[in-house]
DNA sequence: TCCGATTTTGATTGTACACTCTAATTTGAG
DNA sequence: CTCAAATTAGAGTGTACAATCAAAATCGGA
């Protein structure tokens, strides 16, 4: 199936106008019409380059994340501080993908068993890279010990950053970096 | 507008029918078709009762979150234990209704601005129960402590409960009780 | 220039859904 | 029993959407 210039050239369109319309709109706004509409294509050409909607939608919030990932190339050099910097990046610059990205894994979890496999892997993936991460800036963790650590983490910056999805003014950064720390070294309950 | 006991009846019935719906097949199979077939009742009727089927939604999830209320009076006697363990509750018993106010919360805040105000009021109202239930056990901290790590709490109780809607087996009343002996009892920094 | 492969078009299909409207029926207070 | 008000029925409206298809146009290697 030799590509021709031309269609590689609609698919980026197609591509780039998901992109802005995901970015701008949401998910809700962002139909089929709109993005062939914006990408200057007809239905029929979209659909000559892509199975669904539902692929492009996935391709441009898979981009989105990949877009802030501190290794990219997985040398397994980032810091956990590197990790929770890339997810603020992402969850402030992007925070209507970051909505989206909710919105499918709570959504679609139920009714699509592949796509709540894949998001279900996905999250595992960053647990593990977000613990490998702890422990190597903590030698002395054990592995449990950073797993529950790190789950800990995880949740709570998703939690905040549901939070800062309600409420704009809250301030996400500055609640994810304050947890981040107390993750990072370690605390000693107060002897009571 | 004096009711008749007929449509009292059938007003439960339909509340019944989608309550036990959005219990078990989530918020997209929980169509007005669905309620209406299994309350037995035609379209005509249920509108003749209700606005609109988000009118009905909200009345069933916000039923379902009352139901695990420590303090329906607002008596100011819960302690931060029993709202840890009323949101458990919430979570574990009544996990799709759950489900569905994670997503009116996350799709429906962009879009409708009403619905975005009451759940904004309602999450607010949540912190200012934790944070009360916080201090009344914990006199010595100060109200912008306590509401710090309140935000906290709930944060990480929010995004425990995201992971357990991705993963069933994960333990969310585990992890969630072990949070919240930790905010209960601060913790210090160990000195480096 | 030729010609098979790729791409484009856009009318069309199909579907799912919330909601409306009017006429018929039922209720229950007086 | 009467009758106005409440309730019910259910066919019908309107809309938004993803996806299909066959024919026309275009591409680009040989």
């Amino acid at each position: 199936m030799a590509r021709y210039q031309v269609g590689i050239r609609t698919e980026a369109r197609i591509l780039e106008a998901a992109r802005e319309l995901l970015g701008e709109f949401g998910l809700d706004a962002t139909t089929l019409k709109a993005i062939c509409d914006r990408a200057e294509v007809r239905v029929g050409s979209f659909y000559n380059l892509f199975d669904s909607k539902e692929t492009v939608v996935l391709r441009v919030v898979a981009e989105a994340i990949a877009a802030v990932d501190p290794d990219p190339a997985h040398l397994g050099t980032e810091t956990l501080n590197d990790l929770v910097e890339a997810y603020i990046a992402f969850f402030t610059n992007e925070s209507i993908v970051a909505r989206i990205y909710v919105q499918i894994a709570v959504s679609g979890a139920l009714n699509n068993g592949e796509l709540h496999h894949r998001i279900e892997r996905h999250h595992e993936q960053r647990v593990d890279r977000f613990r490998a991460a702890l422990q190597r800036g903590n030698p002395a963790l054990s592995v449990e010990n950073a797993t529950e650590r790190t789950e800990i983490l995880l949740a709570t910056l998703n939690g905040l950053a549901f939070r800062a999805a309600l409420n704009a003014d809250f301030d996400f950064a500055r609640h994810a970096r304050a947890t981040a720390i107390e993750a990072r070294s370690p605390a000693v309950r107060r002897p009571t």
